[in-house]
RNA sequence: CGGGACGUAGUGUAACGGUAGCAUAAAUGCUUUGGGAGCAUUCAGUCCGGGUUCAAAUCCCGGCGUCCCGACCA
């Protein structure tokens, strides 16, 4: 009896309140920006903070279920952390002072208590997980949240790729060991390939040796080649189908050595949409997050970080596979599946032909964005290319005559006449 | 944080120290209708605070804001 609303399926963008525009701002080089305002997916409030409208959100919110899933299937567990942080937990690590991490933002209780905005989260999580982990039986157990991060970057840059509040994805595993660990880490990586491969990134991202720090020689970035980027990275020609690359901040002699690269290498502009990160015990030692193993002997927990920027990884998106005319999305985070475009132009029928196809389409579970608005077919159109939804249908007079629908597809530009069912058909 | 550029209707752009104009968007009407239409009418602007001057969008000082290059990005 009951049924989902089928509201939620499908939006028409009479109802839409948001608008496109024509032109693009003029302080917004970046393309990623350029188009997602043009489309109305996000709003810059300033430099570095944009908020999401409602197509922005629902990408976000698609990209977020493409990693959400992945994290489960590696059996990372959902949580929410608090943004606001403690003064005295980040001493025990000697992160809160403004000379060792220079982004922090800090506010005040009325009683002029110091606290701290998030931009990561190894203290508090680690801090969590004392209350939760005693025995190598507890172990390895990994949490990963959604959840906006604060960054006082002293310049905002690219759009949406390096914002002063951003949302992001973050792992953080437990092992009992390096050995356990790395286990782990091998599993994240491989679903972090899964991701970019889903979001429609994977040809262009390498995985990258960066710096590691105390406890791991090399770090991992996930770098996606683009000219938005700011990152360098040499990609070894020779190494075949390997998306592999060094980081520039560590390409040294002795790197190329270790890693066996010879100097057939080329050169690459990247942005980095995930990192992983060894972190042994850097953080469990001085929060004291222990665990007892079979002999009955104190040990930390042997530590790792994940972090994959969704709003970046949106923007990486729109900077790779945009056009001049507008972005593209692939199915797995287009804020819809279809552009229904009606051009009815005054027919009345015509207009309620495309109604029901539109109720059709959303009982069927499609999601749709449904262009009823009273406009030119060109302005349609040009704003179906810039919005970018993959699978695009019109209704018209002259599909009409033909007793055929227009089904065009926005990445290969193919545009046939075909009937309601073969399109459903393509859409399954 | 160092250097540079800039700030004019919702958006994009003009204006020598002397009438703030154009385009677009928005509104109304008529025409038009498969790739950002046409005509007419309307609405709408000089970032903030000082200073110079008969007169400031324009020159000077300060602030705020934005972008770019570099540094930074644990």
């Amino acid at each position: 009896m009951s049924k989902a609303p089928p509201i939620s399926n499908g939006m028409k963008q009479t109802h839409l309140f948001t608008k496109t525009r024509f032109e693009a701002p003029k302080d917004e080089v970046a393309k990623n920006a350029q188009l997602l305002i043009r489309a109305g997916f996000v709003h810059k409030d300033m430099a570095g903070v944009y908020s999401v409208l409602p197509l922005g959100l629902r990408v976000m919110k698609k990209i977020e279920q493409v990693v959400r899933y992945e994290m489960n299937m590696i059996g990372g567990q959902e949580i929410s952390l608090a943004s606001l942080q403690s003064k005295e937990l980040w001493e025990k690590t000697n992160r809160w002072d403004d000379a060792v991490v220079d982004n922090w933002f800090k506010t005040k209780l009325k009683n002029d208590t110091e606290l701290g905005l998030g931009f990561t989260h190894e203290e508090p999580i680690t801090e969590i997980m004392k209350d939760h982990i005693r025995s190598y039986k507890d172990l390895p157990r990994s949490a990963y949240q959604f959840q906006t991060k604060f960054r006082n970057e002293t310049r905002a840059k690219s759009g949406i790729l390096r914002g002063r509040e951003f949302l992001m994805k973050d792992l953080y595993s437990f092992s009992r060991n390096e050995e356990q660990h790395l286990k782990f880490y091998e599993k994240v990586k491989e679903a972090y390939w899964n991701i970019f491969n889903k979001v429609g990134l994977g040809e262009k991202t390498y995985y990258t040796f960066a710096s590691g720090g105390v406890f791991a020689k090399f770090s991992h970035e996930f770098q996606t080649e683009t000219d938005a980027g700011e990152d360098v990275i040499y990609h070894n020609i020779d190494s075949g189908e390997k998306k592999e690359a060094i980081n520039k901040e560590v390409y040294t002699d002795e790197v190329k050595k270790d890693l066996k690269v010879g100097d057939n290498v080329i050169e690459k502009k990247t942005v980095e949409v995930g990192n992983i990160f060894t972190l042994g015990t850097r953080f469990s030692e001085p929060l004291g997050l222990t665990y007892v193993d079979e002999n009955g002997e104190s040990k930390p927990v042997f530590m790792g970080s994940y972090g994959i920027g969704i709003g970046r990884l949106m923007g990486t998106i729109v900077e790779v596979l945009a056009t001049e005319k507008g972005m593209i999305w692939p199915e797995s985070v287009s804020p819809f599946k279809v552009h229904l475009v009606e051009l009815s132009q005054g027919d009345e029928m015509l207009k309620q032909k495309a109604i029901d196809l539109y109720e059709e389409l959303i009982s069927k579970g499609i999601e749709v964005l449904f262009d009823d608005r009273d406009a030119r077919a060109g302005e349609k159109f040009a704003d179906a290319d810039l919005i970018g939804i993959p699978h695009r249908i019109v209704i018209s007079k002259k599909t009409e005559e033909k007793g055929q629908l227009e089904y065009s597809n926005r990445i290969t530009s193919e545009t046939t006449g075909r009937s309601k069912e073969e399109i459903l058909n393509i859409l399954k």
